[in-house]
DNA sequence: TTCAAGGTTCCAAATCTTTGGAACTTCGGC
DNA sequence: GCCGAAGTTCCAAAGATTTGGAACCTTGAA
């Protein structure tokens, strides 16, 4: 078989060639979730709960929100214990989108 | 007053800097205004009719989308008799969102 | 005038998204 | 073994978006 199935504690990644623009302009067009990319630019890595809590979010939402970028191919969720750690996947969408990250980090302008 | 109030038959755009980010992800991450975005920046300027047209989509749908568009500010509308054509609002947007309309309008991969 | 063409606005139904509490799962430590 | 911490999933309510037909507005032409 070509890819493994994902078993139920695997956290599922799309592959890069299958990210769909559309859907990854949806989902950071939320403020919520364009906060949320930001703060993960400037961080690199942080905890799940953490990104939550800082924008002081109930956790089932937080969860929520990071499961749909993730889905959508922003971030990349790593396990480690019974921890999670978040992160931008830069590199590959720099290479499938390129200036796309550096869109959205752009601040305002002065 | 500041602004003059748009009159009833005035067509609204936002200024350059009233833009919001979030709102312009929000409104091209539908694959329908991603294609029509796609579309105006083959085409330069385009009857808003024949936008929808293309698209198989009825009139009032058509002109729905367009409105979004023009209200999230990547579209120009311009009125000439009893037609409309619209554009993309490309250099302002180049200019507050480097790279931006590149993204957005960049081919899949070969 | 009256008409048709090009567009918009109105509206209600259908659909999708977001929210957050509660229950549940899974590790790791003790 | 049991507990607590970190997260997820479930669920139903609230809210937002999308759709398209019908009615409407406006301009230019006959």
């Amino acid at each position: 078989m070509a890819t493994p199935a994902p078993t139920r504690d695997t956290i599922h990644h799309p592959q890069v060639d299958a990210l769909d623009l559309a859907q990854i302009l949806r989902t950071v067009g939320d403020p919520l979730r364009l906060a949320m990319v930001r703060t993960l630019a400037a961080e690199d890595e942080l905890l799940c709960g953490a990104l939550g809590e800082r924008l002081g979010l109930p956790k089932s939402t937080g969860s929520y929100h990071l499961r749909l970028l993730r889905e959508a191919g922003i971030t990349r969720t790593r396990q480690e214990g019974t921890l999670r750690f978040v992160s931008l996947r830069r590199g590959e969408l720099e290479r499938r989108y390129p200036g796309l990250v550096d869109v959205l980090v752009a601040g305002e302008p002065g």
